[in-house]
DNA sequence: AGGGTTTTTGCAGAGGTATGCAAAATGCCG
DNA sequence: CGGCATTTTGCATACCTCTGCAAAAACCCT
């Protein structure tokens, strides 16, 4: 019933030679000669010898495991991302293995069994570390990279989209638009991405002289962000909003379209932020500006590298700059 | 630099008793004292240590890891189930470690590096399986699942939604509502999933004497559903078309109303096959048949965890039921 | 051929934990 | 308090691989 595993030194025994030989033919860079070399994989080939990742880490302590956090999937940016992110690790001889935290939820738990892994770093998507888990990390040797997410106080790597930039460029398209009557509803308060684009956008206005009617926290959620434009179309009557994130602006889209009965872009221009795919889709068509998925990928996979091979390395933040993508939920003409 | 850690040995010397104790402490159901389960757990607080789950699995045969191979995420009922899986995996213990592979692409070297890794299981979601990569798993002695893909000849386990039964319903549903130009753009055509809602579909017109007038394969890509639909209908001319999955259904919608100027439901009836959470969205408002992503994760852990459990157990094959959701994209009024 | 260099190989120990077995400790009862 | 049954503990070994070190082999050059 019990599958014997086939092990180094079952090859060694049908090839006639040394564990260790064995083992050298499948370490990269170790020393044997040709005629070793073939006679090992030969015999390894007729057994189904391949060496066991595990027992391997457990003596050099690299485990070709990271660990990624991510708490929830449900925004398009993230599924996109982590596909990115599992097939460039993957080229490297790495692999995801995936802690589904919550939002609010301590985390812990979660990093707790993420070190219990021993895995040879962590990429945190979308949630954010105290202090002291920043700190249990660092004291586990294990590098940390904060991907969309940044913070302030920690010395944690980490890879943004340009965030503040964003904000500003979006800002520059409705005040060249003409639009007079702007409001935001932003992504959550208590993320630093929804905070830079907030800040940025608002910056934009201001130095436009254009004011900046209403800020309304959307959460970063499809349901949140329909309630706020509800409130704002009541209240506010703006002519032109920012949401926070692409989803959200679906979500306001449909809203204003559909239980408002108004036009996108003519009676309210939207704009969002990350271009997913489907901002492209002629049902939503939406002017957004684009979080470079692929590069901040690339990104996050060359910090991290770097800090596992070189660990005394200080941590980096790389910040990717994405443009606005014009698209129809905002209008073309430009006013004097 | 490199940092140590600590081990049950470091634990078993601060607190004054044998390595082996420790290991009792942090393994369920042996046996230990209270007095010394108290002595080693304030030891190993006090130091911080946990057990180091690979180092476990050596010896246990046991790494709590589960292999998910998945072709890509790009379709929102997949990024849904992977969350799920995640999280009630977790609940009992295990990882999800993440392997992209792509359609077509030989799922060969995939599994080798699954297997690699020692995981305990292997879950295959949307892709198919080669006989000799099944034998070479149950050789391994490691339990199969393939998620959402069907296959006929190799003794898997298998968890999908009742695709035929799926494929009738809509079919009933546009007969009730007196369509007579029915057409489907399936879902691709080398997946069982897909050739199972089309049969379905296809009986269930035959059953009522509708004549089904043309299937194109829409190989379950955005792109080739709006060419599919382009093509229907300038040739074929439908008054109702029921779509492989979802999002194949956005895009449809999207080319009859954009490109072709075209009413849904009033020129064209569309259905869509998953109830991903877009379907919901008033801007599509899609009747759709749902695939149960709850309970089909639900049976996917289960069939995993029982064969992990007891291997030689037979490879079972769940089929879950999933009600049409009828929403705008079809009308409501039911002809005599 | 011989001596020195370089390359290749095997030996043995380590990495962190689980577990069968025997010894020690504990509990029970008369 | 003695004797026996039961529980708890420690010892030693196993899991599978990598790697430093020293011995063996191969190579080179005169």
């Amino acid at each position: 019933m019990s599958v014997r595993r086939v092990t180094s030194q079952d090859v060694a025994e049908h090839a006639g030679v040394s564990q260790s030989a064995v083992s050298r033919v499948f370490t990269p860079g170790a020393s044997v000669s040709k005629k070793m070399e073939a006679r090992v994989r030969a015999s390894a080939e007729a057994l189904g010898y391949r060496p066991n990742v595990l027992a391997r880490s457990l003596i050099t302590g690299r485990s070709r495991i990271i660990g990624l956090v991510v708490a929830y999937l449900d925004n398009q940016f993230y599924p996109e991302a982590l596909e990115r992110l599992s097939r460039a690790l993957q080229a490297e001889g790495y692999h995801v293995l995936v802690f589904m935290s919550r939002e609010g939820e301590d985390l812990d738990e979660v990093i707790q069994e993420i070190l219990d892994y021993q895995v040879d770093g962590i990429v945190a998507a979308s949630v954010s570390m105290s202090d002291e888990l920043a700190r249990r990390c660092r004291a586990a040797g294990k590098p940390v990279v904060l991907f969309n997410r940044g913070q302030e106080d920690a010395g944690l790597a980490q890879v943004t989209s340009a965030n503040r930039a964003g904000g500003r460029k979006v800002a520059a398209h409705f005040v060249a638009a003409g639009h007079k009557r702007i409001a935001h509803i932003s992504g959550w308060a208590g993320s630093m991405t929804g905070r830079d684009r907030a800040a940025g956008f608002a910056e934009g206005l201001k130095a436009a002289g254009v004011p900046l009617l209403e800020i309304v926290d959307g959460e970063y959620r499809w349901e949140r962000a329909a309630e706020a434009a509800r409130w704002l179309m009541a209240e506010i009557k703006p002519d032109a909003i920012f949401v926070g994130n692409d989803v959200m602006a679906f979500s306001v889209m449909d809203t204003l379209r559909f239980e408002l009965g108004l036009r996108v872009p003519q009676d309210v221009a939207v704009v969002g932020y990350d271009d997913v795919a489907m901002a492209a889709w002629p049902a939503y068509d939406l002017t957004t500006v684009r979080q470079p998925a692929d590069r901040m990928v690339r990104a996050t996979v060359e910090l991290l590298l770097e800090r596992i091979e070189t660990p005394s390395a200080a941590p980096r933040r790389i910040e990717i700059d994405g443009p606005l993508v014009r698209r129809g939920s905002t209008s073309a003409e430009v006013k004097a």
